[in-house]
DNA sequence: TTGAAAAAAGACACTAGTGTCGTTATAATG
DNA sequence: CATTATAACGACACTAGTGTCTTTTTTCAA
């Protein structure tokens, strides 16, 4: 339903097409999804895909551009916020496990597929290198919080900043990978995310609340 | 070169494609092996490989049981020997690291190509409960290190010995994970390392050597 | 209203893999 | 040495996916 139409009508499809996507890579995982299913999950035919994305890969890395943006952006409002800025441990916590509703981790299918699509590509050269360039995103972030904790006196002089954000993103993404291996129930997620709390706050040097 | 042999024979040739098959497995990482792939490399040809295994999948899975078995055999012997009985913290760092010349974890790309079997078989139910086997072995394997440390005196009374093994378990899987999707020098794996063993003395209430 | 531009469709050719099966070659045995 | 069971081979048929290309359909504009 549609020829010669406008920038907006194409806009649109092309949005529809990525949601309808991101459905089915959360269904089925990056590997086992095919063209076909996103093709079905969309409404449009093989020819109208390809002429918006010429591959699989195409369209997962337009998700996840997508993807790394709303997390910076959210990511900003969080150090900009003022409600927050009183307490860089807060900020830490949230930006950590969700938000304020004690919700867990930003955990689920989409970012088992991620992790797949990383590993699975380990060996090509520019997913490897896009892996990267989130790996340090992710670390630089928890560093700002850090360092803003420290400037603020909330956090002790002796923190490694580095360290503690290396610390932090290696245990989530091993929580996270165990999650996504073994389930829920079994990795004991919101115990392990308590205990690992109780000692950031012992490496940060806060006083838990 | 062979018709009704011996059965040593066979078990020969059948060690010899599994070992070619570890190579390639991680060479190529799981998906992207092939039966080919396998044939080339241990000079067998399709019907050949097809008399020993029934799929790609059957290779690697009896790979895989090996792995377990060596594993626990190599753990068996940590814990009888008696020159480690001294000091479980000892044990500890030897299991968590690799053997005394201060190795590194046990990573390398056959890990990574388990950890790739269990991500892309993730909605699996076969593949699943194989991985919370392997899951639940690792824990128990910490957890029992860690009960023989405290009934020593060595460790403190209060360790909790259940969410420290999956701390360790969480951790080392993570930071094994970041090394996979974005290499060694990046993830700064030996500091990180060192950070996390000063948390497991103080949890466990050993001083550091 | 009609013609042109191009969006959408889907048939097609191609590729890369799988697992099977009839044939060939050879090691053990009498 | 001849026989025979069977290990090993490789051609084959089949499947599941990809990306292309021609055809059809539809909207916009003159």
């Amino acid at each position: 339903m549609s020829p010669k139409v406008s920038e907006a009508h194409k806009e649109q499809r092309r949005a529809d097409i990525l949601q309808a996507a991101e459905k089915v890579f959360a269904e089925h995982g990056y590997e086992k999804t095919t063209m076909k299913h996103i093709m079905d999950e969309a409404n449009v035919s093989r020819g109208g895909l390809y002429l918006y994305f010429s591959s699989k890969e195409d369209v997962f890395e337009t998700l996840l551009e997508e993807d790394i943006l709303s997390y910076q952006e959210k990511m900003r409002k969080h150090l900009q916020s003022e409600t927050n800025n009183t307490s860089y441990w807060h900020t830490l916590l949230t930006t950590l496990y969700g938000n304020e509703k004690h919700e867990n981790m930003a955990i689920g299918p989409a970012s088992s597929t991620i992790l797949e699509f990383f590993i699975t590509g380990r060996n090509d050269e520019e997913r490897r290198s896009y892996g990267k360039k989130r790996y340090t995103l992710a670390i630089q972030m928890y560093i700002d919080i850090i360092e803003k904790g420290k400037e603020s006196g909330e956090f002790s002089q002796e923190a490694q900043s580095d360290m503690i954000a290396r610390s932090i993103v290696a245990f989530t993404d091993g929580v996270f990978l165990d999650y996504t291996i073994v389930g829920n129930e079994d990795v004991k997620m919101n115990e392990q995310i308590k205990y690992f709390t109780h000692y950031l706050a012992f490496a940060l040097g806060v006083k838990q609340t």
